[in-house]
DNA sequence: ACGTTACCGAACACCCTGTATGATAATAGT
DNA sequence: ACTATTATCATACAGGGTGTTCGGTAACGT
């Protein structure tokens, strides 16, 4: 690929998360984004249909790439971002948020968040759907699995959104005790 | 108040609410909302200073009016939605849902469903802890009262939603089961 | 019946979008 | 090193949405 397409890319994505976390997507306009990414207005253009395949193209980036880091791999949850560290996978994934790791932060924070909580738990779904048993829990006999998934993938982003909201004033370790029992219920001290 | 200002309003909030089962709210502009309700542009804007307020006023006055009426009475569960069915509030809400009374359904069916789960959830919380008996769970000890009643309320939403998404099949009584098995586990028949 | 108030419709300035143009400069291939 | 290709730029433009202003008209409450 032109080294000039990846760099205008690079700039328009930096400009675009810059302004993200500064305002509203709806109050963003084309016009801000090429003036902070210092591009021309055809440019823009080239790269990216509209704002909105912006958005898309940000968030595939993003989260799909994470995770699809963790298929690839053999030993699978020991290779998410990239990392080696023994322990769970929601530990994991909750230590690298605090670490801001690749500005994942940065965009589950800002006022935007319901888009790219949403992409996180689409994403999450499928790491359960693939490797159940990383997230220690069986499901009920009672209730479908559809509905098991989405329940506990949903409780993950609400832990990280209540996480966010309080300051993340809690460890990793804590907020990862908080999601097991409050999946699995009290005293699963053996997870 | 003046008898036209209610008539106006009334109208806009139909227009806006059947264009938001059609399209999503961010295509949809003032310009769409004034010719379905067939009123001029400048009466509008007196009404409501932009798009946003009037989202904003539409969801106060669906979702707030329906959980006030649940703290004004005294027998507060049994007068949810105005009905006295003798049963549990998560059974109530789901089976006024099916009845789409008040027309929430088709809002929380929306493209735009985010803004009024968004809503719904807040209203939710705020029974919650004005009447946590009602949804018969008790806290278990090691994780802070915010993270749980996030977590419950939360957690009905997300069945709402997953119902919605599903084509609503199921009946408001299962959904109340898998509710209460995913939040306070397996075999607790007694509830 | 009277003063008030809401509505109308038309026009307006402003901003944003998405596209088109020709010129310029960086790149890749030979 | 030369050339064809390609990305970028600045500028301009049409189209459309926003929010406001205005005087005139009709409905309202008392």
């Amino acid at each position: 690929m032109d080294r000039r397409q990846k760099k205008t890319r690079e700039s328009i994505f930096n400009a675009f998360t810059e302004l993200l976390s500064q305002k509203h997507y709806n109050q963003i306009t084309v016009g801000e984004i090429i003036e902070k990414a210092d591009i021309g207005r055809a440019t823009f253009y080239t790269h990216f249909e509209t704002k909105d395949f912006l958005l898309k193209a940000l968030c595939e980036e993003l989260f799909c790439h994470i995770f699809d880091a963790t298929e690839e791999s053999g030993k699978t949850h020991r290779h998410i971002f990239n990392c080696d560290a023994p322990s769970s996978v929601t530990l994991h994934l909750l230590q690298h948020l605090q670490k801001n790791d690749n500005k994942i932060l940065d965009l589950l924070a800002c006022e935007n968040n319901e888009l790219f909580l949403w992409y996180f738990k689409e994403n999450l779904k499928d790491l359960i759907k693939n490797h159940p048993h990383l997230f220690g829990g069986e499901k009920p006999r009672e209730i479908p699995y559809d509905y098991w998934i989405n329940h506990i993938s949903a409780t993950f982003v609400e832990t990280i959104r209540w996480w966010l909201h309080n300051g993340m004033k809690e460890s990793p370790q804590t907020l990862a005790d908080y999601f097991h029992i409050a999946v699995h219920g009290e005293d699963k001290s053996n997870i």
